[in-house]
DNA sequence: AAATTTACTAACCATTTGGTTAAACCATTT
DNA sequence: AAATGGTTTAACCAAATGGTTAGTAAATTT
C-alpha cells in the first residue's frame, strides 16, 4: 500500500527521522540513530538535508501540515456549532490515536522555541478559528447557548481532547490503571468530551 | 526572604539546575550551563550530585514533590464536590502561574521515560483521587450530578487546567493574541473552568 | 559504451560534553 | 600556628556527536 513517494530515499529518511524525533525530541535524537533506523549511511542524511536542524524542521513541518488541515476542516465546515464540537472530538481523537506522539512532539518543541511555528510555517497554513468564533457569538446572541468567550470555549475543546494524550503516563499513574484500560477511556472520550461540553454550554 | 536552606551550595545548584532543566529538558541541558547559572565550577556539580542523571532526578523529585501535595490537599479536603472543583481550578492555576515551566517539565520527561515516575517517586507521594472518586459516585447516586465516570471527570478537570499552560505557544498562535492577553485569559480561567465543569455536571 | 551526473559510503575531523584529578582554599580543631 | 577535613577550582580526558571529504557505485545522457 506504499505510495511511490514513500519509497524514495528522501521519504525514507523523513519517516525514520520522524520516528526518532518524535520519541527523543530535537536534542535527544542522534543523527546516527536516524541513519540506522533508515538503514543508510549517516552522511546521506546530510546529503539530503544538510544539517540536523534542517532535517528537524522538515519533520516538524510535515507533522504540523498533517495536523493543521485536519483541525481546519473540522472547524470550518458548515455544520452547526454542536455538530462541530462533536466532529472535533470524534475526528480529532481518531486522528491522534493514529499519530499518538504527534501532539507531544509539536508542543514539546514549541516550548523549547516558542517562535518556531511563526518562523517555519506560513500563516496561511495555520488553522483558522474565525468561523467557530462567529458561530459561538451567534449562539450566545440568539440564546442557543449560555454566554461564553469563544476563545475560552476553543481552549476547553482543545484541552479536553489533547491533554489525555500528552499526559498519558502521568494520568495512568494517578488513576493507577493499565494501558488497555486507559486506551478504553480515550476511546470513550470520542463521545464523552462532546457531551460534556455541550451539556455545559447549552442554554 | 531567603531561608537558610536556600543559601547552601547544594540548594544553589538545585535551583540553577531547575531553571536550566525546565527550559531545556534533560538532553538539552548542559552541565556547564547549570554551573554558569549557579556561578560555580562545573566539577562542583559532580561533587554534590555525582552525575547529570542524578542531578536531574533530584530536580525532578523536587518538582514533583512540590506539585503532588498541592494537588493532594485540594482533592482530599472535606469540601463538597463543587467546591473541590472550584478549589482545584483556582488554587491549581495560581500555583502553576508561579511555576509556569513545571507541568511541561514533568510531562515532557515522563513521555521520554514513562516509567520514570514509578522508579523515583514512592507510591505514597502520589496524589490520591480516592475521596474525589467517592464524592462523584455519591453525587451521581443521590442525583446531585448527572451520571459521569469519576475518571473522565478527573481527566477533564486536569485537562482544562493544565493544557493552557502546556500548549501556550501553540494556542497563542492559533488565537493570534499577545502574551498579555493570553495571561488575562489564564487569569479568567481560575473561575471560568470551574463554572464550565459545574454547569456541565449539575443535575 | 564512454562520459557525466547523481546517489551513496567509509573514513575522518573538530568540537562538545559529561566526567575526573590533583591541587588550592578555607574554616575548624588541636 | 600547625594540622585536619570539607569545599572549590583549573586543567585535563575519553567518548560521543554533527558534520566533511574523497572516493565508489549506479543511473542517465551522449
Amino acid at each position: 500500500m506504499k505510495s511511490k513517494k514513500d519509497s524514495t530515499t528522501e521519504s525514507l529518511i523523513l519517516n525514520s527521522a520522524k520516528c526518532i524525533f518524535e520519541r527523543k525530541g530535537m536534542e535527544g535524537a542522534r543523527m546516527q540513530e536516524i541513519a540506522d533506523e533508515a538503514g543508510i549511511n549517516k552522511a546521506l542524511l546530510h546529503y539530503y538535508f544538510r544539517s540536523k536542524q534542517l532535517l528537524f524542521e522538515a519533520v516538524f513541518k510535515n507533522a504540523f501540515l498533517l495536523l493543521a488541515p485536519t483541525l481546519n476542516k473540522v472547524l470550518n465546515n458548515d455544520s452547526s456549532l454542536f455538530d462541530k464540537i462533536r466532529g472535533f472530538s470524534n475526528n480529532y481523537i481518531s486522528f491522534i490515536i493514529k499519530h499518538p506522539y504527534l501532539p507531544n512532539f509539536i508542543i514539546q518543541e514549541l516550548n523549547r522555541n516558542p517562535n518556531f511555528l511563526n518562523q517555519i510555517i506560513e500563516k496561511k497554513h495555520f488553522p483558522s478559528i474565525e468561523k467557530f468564533k462567529n458561530q459561538v457569538d451567534q449562539g450566545v446572541a440568539d440564546g442557543t447557548i449560555k454566554p461564553i468567550d469563544p476563545f475560552q470555549l476553543f481552549i476547553n475543546l482543545v484541552s479536553l481532547n489533547i491533554l489525555p494524550f500528552l499526559a498519558a503516563p502521568l494520568l495512568k499513574s494517578f488513576l493507577t490503571i493499565n494501558d488497555a484500560d486507559y486506551q478504553q477511556l480515550l476511546e470513550n472520550r470520542k463521545t464523552e468530551v462532546a457531551d460534556f461540553i455541550i451539556n455545559s454550554i447549552k442554554a
